[in-house]
DNA sequence: ATTAGCACTCTCATTGCCGGAGTGCTAACT
DNA sequence: AGTTAGCACTCCGGCAATGAGAGTGCTAAT
């Protein structure tokens, strides 16, 4: 059946959707009727609407009150009837424009991207960015932070900078650090972080780190500050955007257990991990998504690459119903401007 | 009337506020006789409320509902009445904890600290970081970032970090770029960062700063990067604990302000900035605070230092009606806590 | 196969009607 | 003179009854 629905029925879900989509109110035969001008009388559009609720694409709240699309009825739509809207010029020079001011380190970039897409959309927009582990390291360098605290900052292939203090280390010079930072500098470079990890260790059972004093420091202090892996990252503006949703706006509980979702890194990262690994659009429709927390939220998020590699996912988190022939030509876009951007950095 | 309200008049005003705090309900006559040991009548207190109406502290959401403590209400609470409770044990030790496991730079201190606070106090929490201007810098060192970037970070004594990117500079080598770090590293040490701007420039207009290559190139990279003030910082967790307060959860509109409110860097620090230049904690009720948008909620805050300077304030934010015995020491102590933990930094 | 017609169902807003909580006032009491 | 019992009064919130409106499913006619 799923596959095999007549173009009729199927033009009927398509505008079922989209009226619910618009108004957030179970949508009637005769509404359909007339949207589709006449062509069929709700009489008609009845007997599909059943054959679609039989299907499971369809739900009622109860009888006598219109349609609800179910999970189905959306999935359905997005893979098949969709009608992808083009985005206006004025919308893609806002986000080009957003992506210039993000002039600062590669955060600031991402941020503003995000801030925009969440305003053009009109929901809440998030961005992870992968653990830096699989990334290629640009350059390293160790700043004095503390009597006793060394901070090695770590600059990324496409701008992504990370610092982790290393503590307890007072007796170098600042000639030291900068022989030692040298040193690292030279070991790091074009390595990914993993590489660098490892190199380092192997270094550290070779002979000569035994009797250089500059090198055997560079190689422990580099396995300490190392250690453990960088986590990821995750950036979330336009919260406020949920509010403007009826359904959430009306129930405490949904939006309660959203915020507290928003407040979790690790919930966001299986939110979006599933679009990280793609270079095409994912949408996940209510209970889709791997988060049993949140069986009632869309997400539209694409993957966005840094060379052949993805570096994280930009993606919008709102209802099931969301206006996705808007939504993902939007989401592309952004996801697209990122990759660009980070193409020359 | 105000500084000479009776002993036993303030009493009832004490007993009213701290049932409305612990109910959120209008508080009887009834109520607050019984909560008193019956020592004083239902009437009598009835009385005494009328009075305190009179005089501004109380108001009635109608008639023949109970009182609800007004704005001034709560001020003279707070400043006359209020019993601090003492912290326990146990969530001082868990703020120790929070502070320690921030042992990343201090961004990760701050936000640990933070998400505790809210946690503990139920409450939204918000920590601002002033404009680093006027901190005193450690080192700052330049890092390459790209083909045509290269990144300046400089930290701060009390271990704060920041980037900034500067454009365009593809023909130095590695080598140059440790040069030109070595000297404005020291030329940086120990001004703040504003003095560090007046002398850069001061030095560029020096014969000598024309014919040393590296000296000169320092020198205009360092007026480029240093160009517009760097922005302070904002920080918040635990945003769904305002869900928990039911003045808010019930009521979108509020809930919407507030939410748009946290995403506004400058509304937070004006939020905040009273708190800011003062080492005691501040409180702002309703309409005290200086945001125009945000009338109905309470600021808890203080500022915390680096040595003799402030350089920040951490806080909570919540409705009118907060457990300010509670939430004050709160506040107090996790302020003194990031003061002492940014001592020996 | 489609549709007009109709009976039926369910929701939602409106109305009217208590009961409860709480007040303000007055008159009696200490 | 301050306190209190008593009482009439007000207002809210919940509940049931009602009716309009929207929409359905089924049947019979086209």
């Amino acid at each position: 059946m799923a596959s095999g629905m007549d173009d009729r029925t199927a033009r009927v879900l398509r505008h079922i959707v989209e009226d619910y989509i618009a108004t957030a109110e179970p949508v009637g035969s005769r509404t359909i009727s007339k949207k589709m001008g006449q062509a069929l009388s709700p009489a008609t559009i009845r007997n599909i609407m059943a054959d679609l609720e039989e299907g499971g694409y369809l739900a009622q709240p109860h009888t006598s009150a219109g349609r609800v699309p179910t999970g189905a009825g959306f999935r359905y739509y997005i893979d098949h009837l969709l009608a992808r809207q083009t985005l206006a010029r004025g919308e893609m020079d806002q986000l080009h424009r957003a992506a210039g001011e993000g002039n600062g380190p590669a955060d600031e970039l991402v941020r503003q991207v995000s801030r925009l897409l969440s305003n053009l959309a009109h929901q809440a927009s998030v961005v992870v960015v992968s653990s830096p582990e699989q990334q290629v390291l640009r350059s390293v360098s160790l700043m004095r932070a503390g009597v006793e605290r060394i901070l090695l900052v770590t600059v990324m292939r496409g701008g992504w900078v990370q610092h982790r203090l290393i503590e307890g280390e007072r007796d170098l010079t600042g000639d030291d650090l900068e022989k030692i930072s040298a040193y690292l500098n030279e070991l790091a470079g074009g390595r990914t972080l993993l590489q660098l990890r490892a190199r380092i260790l192997a270094e550290l059972g070779k002979e000569k780190a035994r009797y250089d004093r500059v090198m055997g420091r560079a190689l422990t202090m580099g396995a300490r500050a190392l250690a453990d892996a960088a986590p990821g990252e995750v950036f979330i503006e336009g919260r406020a955007n949920i509010l403007e949703q009826p359904e959430f706006a009306e129930d405490v509980h949904r939006l309660k257990r959203i915020l507290r979702a928003f407040e979790e890194k690790s919930v966001i990262f299986r939110l979006l991990d599933r679009a990280m690994e793609s270079r095409v659009i994912q949408v996940s429709v209510g209970l889709e998504n791997t988060v049993e927390e949140l069986p009632d939220i869309s997400v539209v998020a694409s993957g966005y690459q840094q060379g052949a590699s993805s570096v994280g996912s930009i993606g919008l988190i709102g209802p099931v119903r969301m206006d996705y022939s808007r939504v993902i030509p939007l989401v592309e876009y952004a996801a697209t401007l990122l990759t660009t951007m980070f193409e020359d950095r």
